[in-house]
DNA sequence: ATCGCCTCCTGCGCGC
DNA sequence: TGCGCGCAGGAGGCGA
């Protein structure tokens, strides 16, 4: 999926169509996303207006009176801007109305993502009660990251991958940030040097931000709200990159399966 | 408490 | 051209 750099560019996108607008309608053609779509969903967002647009790790929060519509966009989802003329297409799950007759369209052909409801605070929600911090704000520096590690023996990747650790690494940029901290993505977490874990957590911030910046990358399925991609997938240097020569050094970028999840590295670079 | 594996689902690219 | 297979950006939940 959207990993925090798509999820932020999706939530930048949509904002300044969404702000002070009222919800005039809602339409739910499928309800089964990873877990089903409420029902009462209809009655707590028609007639309200859109008050703020925030983002907690890969979850996007849409406040309105009394409480937040939570959206999640799994592996496979995406936002648009449509004009409620334009045909759906397949997998146009969720539709938001509103009264300057615009559409936000949730699509997402593989339905891991999700459409939740929290009252109140949105940040009380279950799902986001437990999550770590944000990767790009202050909580998220050496000392912290360092501290989550001791005794750790998982690998470093699925450590920072883990939400609970720290939101908004997926797969990617995982991969990436490792390769910029110089870091073997098998390497134990409770096995990694102090230094090394500082340059981590800067090249984490560093990989995040410059992504946001190129309005995050598109293998396949991730398009903005106007349906364009994201391009920073030309500035990738190991995701993907099976056999291509590092970047740094000339050897051949080495992928193996980390936790299900492909990982790619250069063996020479990284250790 | 922590870890590793399984699962949900559709679509696409590849090799035969 | 068609088919079967493996793989895909997430992450909760389970059993060990």
């Amino acid at each position: 999926m959207p990993e925090l750099p798509e999820v932020e560019t999706s939530r930048r996108g949509i904002e300044p169509y969404l702000l002070q607008q009222e919800i005039t309608a809602v339409l739910i053609r499928n309800p089964q996303l990873r877990w089903p779509i409420p029902r009462t969903l209809n009655n707590k967002l028609e007639g309200k207006t859109i008050q703020a647009i925030n983002r907690r790790g890969k979850y996007i929060l849409i406040k309105i009176e009394k409480g937040s519509l939570i959206l999640h966009l799994g592996m496979s989802g995406s936002l648009r801007i449509s004009d409620p003329a334009t045909a759906f297409r397949k997998h146009d799950h969720f539709i938001l109305t509103f009264n300057n007759n615009k559409q936000l369209r949730l699509h997402d052909p593989r339905r891991f993502g999700a459409v939740l409801w929290q009252t109140g605070n949105p940040l009380k929600h279950p799902l986001l009660a437990k999550l770590g911090p944000e990767p790009l704000s202050d909580k998220f520096n050496t000392d912290y990251l360092y501290k989550t590690c001791r005794n750790r023996k998982a690998s470093i990747k699925q450590h920072i991958m883990n939400s609970h650790i720290v939101v908004g690494v997926g797969n990617i940029y995982a991969s990436e940030a490792l390769f910029l901290a110089g870091i073997h993505p098998k390497r134990a977490a409770g096995r990694i040097s102090k230094h090394r874990i500082e340059k981590l957590v800067a090249a984490n911030k560093q990989i995040l931000n410059a992504a946001i910046k190129q309005g995050g990358t598109t293998l396949r399925d991730f398009v903005r709200e106007d349906g364009q991609p994201g391009y920073f997938k030309q500035w990738l240097n190991v995701y993907g990159k099976t056999d291509d020569p590092c970047p740094e050094c000339g050897n051949l970028i080495k992928q193996i399966t980390l936790g299900q999840r492909s990982t790619f590295y250069c063996p020479k670079c990284q250790h």
